[in-house]
DNA sequence: AAGCGTTATGTACAAACGTACACTGCAGGG
DNA sequence: CCCTGCAGTGTACGTTTGTACATAACGCTT
């Protein structure tokens, strides 16, 4: 046999990997062997770590939306006063956690595919959730239920757009459904 | 042989059933025979069709994009005088063109896929330019820019939330970004 | 009716896939 | 030092995939 790596955590770092692979052949044509080769391990070692691929993706959607939970509330969380808070939810979006392009793009690979797998869906469910909680320690529940869908469509728009909306319209956008100070 | 079917713009409803077959399975497990099967014609009808699947993929959203445009444009060129222009923008994130739960799910199988392929990627800018110019003839730059973004956050909230946000906050959320009357 | 180009079909094949499983190297106790 | 159990690996297998292609049926002109 060839060489044998000592390589601790290594799960952990195929969850990581997965991402990578996912974002950049997208989940239709991630496969074992893909992200074998991304990560420099053997096949088997795939089998060995996940019971299937199935297994293998809900790993890595869950730790995208649970690191993506973290910085939405690490960053409301750091906000003290109303004004705080408006600039805080601005930098969510054009900041690099839930801005980043590869974080929006992987986004929409995990809701494609949640669509259609209960245990998928439960992870959005709970993003949805803790985001929808972070800000209702903020603004008012229906204030917070509007920023949480208008955060969406601005996160997707700057990442899609041939010219990302600015940063100024942004902070005007949650200005003004936040309403006036 | 066993038998030839009378069936004119076949090809056209082979993009049809394409579109129901992703709604169904997701982009990711859409085969030439899972399509097939579902428009009851042979393998080889597929390929003779279309170059390839990549070909037919692109042929069922970008049928997609323009009719969900077209859905768009209808909606608010019906619209007369501001009033019935904030109207007409509730009615489509709450409407069955874009509002349907189908439809925003094959919008994000469309985006996922966009964007690592430059032909759909211009499917979904020639969308996003639409919708934004459609916009453009009742409301302000700035402001028409701010709703097409919450109408996508408002679309895809609803289609994934437990509990999709009642019109009434729609309403209230389109109101707050175009402002006082 | 006979020929002919277009439309359409069934089949065959190589490539890539997920996964099972026999096997190997290593650590730790006897 | 040997033995035993587990962590880790390589390979092989059955299945499914996209696609090419030889063939067949049809419509139309002659």
């Amino acid at each position: 046999m060839s060489e044998r790596r000592y390589d601790p955590n290594r799960r952990q770092r195929l969850i990581e990997v997965t991402l990578d692979v996912i974002a950049e052949h997208g989940v239709a044509a991630t496969t074992h062997r893909k992200v074998a080769q991304a990560a420099d391990v053997p096949l088997g070692s795939l089998t060995y770590h996940f019971k299937g691929l199935d297994d293998l993706l809900a790993a890595a959607f869950t730790k995208l939306a649970d690191e993506t939970a973290d910085g939405f509330e690490a960053t409301l969380a750091g906000a003290e006063g109303p004004d705080a808070a408006r600039a805080a939810v601005a930098a969510l979006i054009t900041g690099d956690m839930l801005g980043e392009r590869r974080n929006v793009l992987l986004t929409y690979e995990l809701y494609a595919l949640a669509a259609r797998r209960p245990d998928l869906r439960r992870v959005t469910e709970n993003r949805m959730a803790r985001s929808r909680a972070a800000l209702a320690r903020h603004f008012e529940p229906a204030t917070a239920e509007m920023l949480d869908a208008l955060i969406e469509g601005l996160c997707l728009h700057r990442a899609l757009a041939v010219i990302p909306m600015s940063a100024e319209t942004v902070r005007e956008a949650v200005n003004r459904i936040v309403g006036p100070l």
